[in-house]
DNA sequence: TAATTTAATTGTAATCATTACAAAAGTGAA
DNA sequence: TTCACTTTTGTAATGATTACAATTAAATTA
């Protein structure tokens, strides 16, 4: 399905910044941040607020087809991939890496309703762990 | 154990402001933010300075003694207990709940070393998916 | 104890990600 | 075209965090 297809079955009108931005993360899954977003496109679309980048984003991730990162305290990242997944930052190089998990057992107190389920881990990756 | 012994055994001197610091986060169960425990520790000891609650929490984070929850944008949280439990923000009023959880079943990419490991739930809790 | 070194704390000034806001541009309907 | 509405943009705030140099406190040495 196209991105422009994706944002209209959600209500968000496909402007050609969103589908850039979507686009843009759901080719680059490096959990890119604000500014890799709008350094990037904004090579090829030099009109682009950065502005823009963060409403977008909110809005991709308020309609559940982006997922917003906080695992570092500096800024955010977004993944378009929302399929079960958790996210391991390198605290030595900063990357921020998928891995395979399940959702854990979790036993949540009474009359709780939940959105967004998210597993972050911090370590050292296969690189930086070889270094040390 | 008196926060002070846990401090030395960390090779962290226990001074006059780290003490109350790790104290007051002992007590307080609420993962208060910097600000907060610079508001109320201010009242009772008024030279406290929030550089050394910004200090002090990044040292602790290191030892391990304290967590640093980033489940939201704005501004890091942080928890003295290190038992394995889950946070939930109820993106509705803003509070931050403990919940009990397992650990979940991931495969890492081979050779990362893991140092933390954060499960982070977001939706509503018990009062607020009430009022909706 | 006094002098000296080292570590911890403080206050102020930057930094920098994010948001607020109002103006400008775009879109669609009548 | 004109009007109403939405989206985008640029600039200016906001606010959490950090940098840094000066002060204070603590530990060490003579």
């Amino acid at each position: 399905m196209t991105s422009a297809e994706i944002l209209a079955k959600h209500d968000i009108k496909p402007s050609l910044p969103r589908v850039l931005i979507f686009d843009y993360l759901r080719q680059h899954r490096t959990h890119p941040t604000v500014d890799e977003i709008y350094s990037s496109l904004s090579k090829r679309v030099p009109t682009l607020s950065k502005t823009t980048v963060y409403n977008t984003v909110k809005l991709l991730s308020a309609a559940g087809i982006v997922k917003t990162i906080t695992i570092e305290e500096q800024q955010a990242r977004y993944d378009a991939c929302t399929d079960l997944h958790g996210h391991f930052l390198c605290t030595d190089c900063g990357g921020v890496f998928d891995f395979d998990t399940s959702l854990p057992d979790s036993r949540l107190p009474h009359g709780f309703t939940v959105k967004t389920q998210e597993v972050y881990y911090t370590g050292s990756c296969e690189h930086c762990s070889q270094k040390n």
